[in-house]
DNA sequence: TCGCTCTAGTTAGAGGGTCTAACCAGATCT
DNA sequence: AGATCTGGTTAGACCCTCTAACTAGAGCGA
């Protein structure tokens, strides 16, 4: 890509070069301690400059924190987009299983930046708002194959809860329509919501290690448990 | 209780009372700042002592750490304990339900713990080993009520998996016959995992705030959860 | 009851962290 | 070419953890 002359000046250009180094060294450091081991020193002077210099580029620790999140997001939503998108036309029991796969290798291909979405990475940090409209992004692309199905059982309860909180809320409304537009939205953001936790619940005990030396896979795990889904939400196999 | 004699010299007993309340103001820390935010040096002065006074205490921050963790364990094992005291004789699909919402109820009673346990909560820190046992005794009560389901369509690989797992290691073996004499260890095993995994998703999605806003009450997808799992597994409703 | 011992507390201080203030040298822009 | 802007510096205030050395007094045996 050519870059956009506007905001490619020498020194915006160096800047954001530097901006990427840190961010970098950071990961390196959270990849080895966890995120509260990060310290703007040691990443300075890793890069070989002193401390302070680095407040030229973010103001605040968390403020590098913060970019880190917003990364992670965007990474992730990247992978469950680009999972949708190869399996286009596909049945919708197999997207699933192809979304889930991706959410889990993203996940525990930087275990360490999963933990810094989930964790309270800093005594004071305050997630930035900006923050929801990311998850979402990343949530999205299993609203249009779960919008596919249809609730019974246990989840009808959960669906009228949806449908509540879709009325009460435009934003969230208007963000199901966009991944489901064909779709009843509670529907959707019932089975969304449900593959969300279930997610979140075999990847982020496999992250935390709690697997380790269970001698099994997590794969099957979460096979399983999206097959569950699949079958309880009357996902077409075929 | 009367205390024990041997143990229980007025040093002794002063010692354990100021552990104690280090512990309880440590936790207040915790409550308000997230684990990062614990300070030894602010939690002596709010007790009137000079920070360095608490490492005839605790040797160093993170076996303060360690022993909250530790409480945590045996606050969650407790819990799940009760509730399956008091559902004994009740139908499995009832003591499921019970024991999830023990679970849940114990989690966000003290998020800031909950995250404790899951979490990185220092730069270097390692979970101690014994961890491992503390973890089982929480979820050991799953084992009595899940082995009196059996296994079907996704979950048998998991089943697979788990016979394996329980073949290459005695103590989980043991572990398991202990909760569940009766019942196929393979069975019992997959279907407290499968519970573990979505226990975690909705409890840990809901302690870190992600279902704020959200209007809909994380207890109704705990439950359709729940339900589906005892579904899943066919455990009797009466 | 006397005196030894043991301990909970103290202060001093090393070493590291975040972050601000003040300053400097050189690249950039007019 | 000169004014400006910026990435870097050092100094330092204020936190933190944790160690070392010391003190005052409580507990305990004779």
């Amino acid at each position: 890509m050519a870059d956009d002359s506007r905001t490619s000046s020498p020194r915006r250009r160096y800047r954001d070069q530097v901006r990427a180094e840190i961010k970098e060294a950071a990961l390196e450091q959270i990849r080895a301690g966890g995120a509260p081991a990060l310290s703007l020193n040691a990443v300075a002077k890793g890069l070989g400059l002193t401390g302070p210099a680095l407040y030229k580029y973010f103001r605040r620790r968390d403020d590098l924190l913060t970019e880190l999140i917003r990364d992670g997001y965007d990474a992730a939503a990247a992978a469950m987009s680009d999972a949708a998108d190869h399996t286009a036309g596909a049945p919708p029991r197999e997207r699933l299983h192809a979304l889930a796969t991706a959410f889990r290798t993203w996940a525990t291909g930087a275990p360490h930046v999963y933990q810094l979405l989930a964790g309270t990475p800093s005594p004071g940090y305050q997630a930035p708002p900006e923050t929801v409209a990311r998850a979402r992004a990343v949530l999205g692309p299993l609203l249009g194959v779960l919008g596919q199905g249809d609730c019974r059982g246990a989840a009808l309860a959960l669906r009228a809860e949806m449908r509540f909180w879709l009325n009460g809320s435009p934003p969230v409304e208007e963000w199901v329509r966009s991944w489901a537009p064909d779709a009843d939205a509670a529907t959707a953001l019932a089975g969304t919501v449900t593959a969300w936790a279930r997610l979140h619940g075999v990847v982020g005990l496999e992250v935390q290690g709690l697997f380790q030396g269970m001698g099994h896979r997590p794969g099957t795990l979460l096979h399983a448990e999206m097959e569950d889904l699949a079958d309880a939400m009357g996902l077409p196999a075929a």
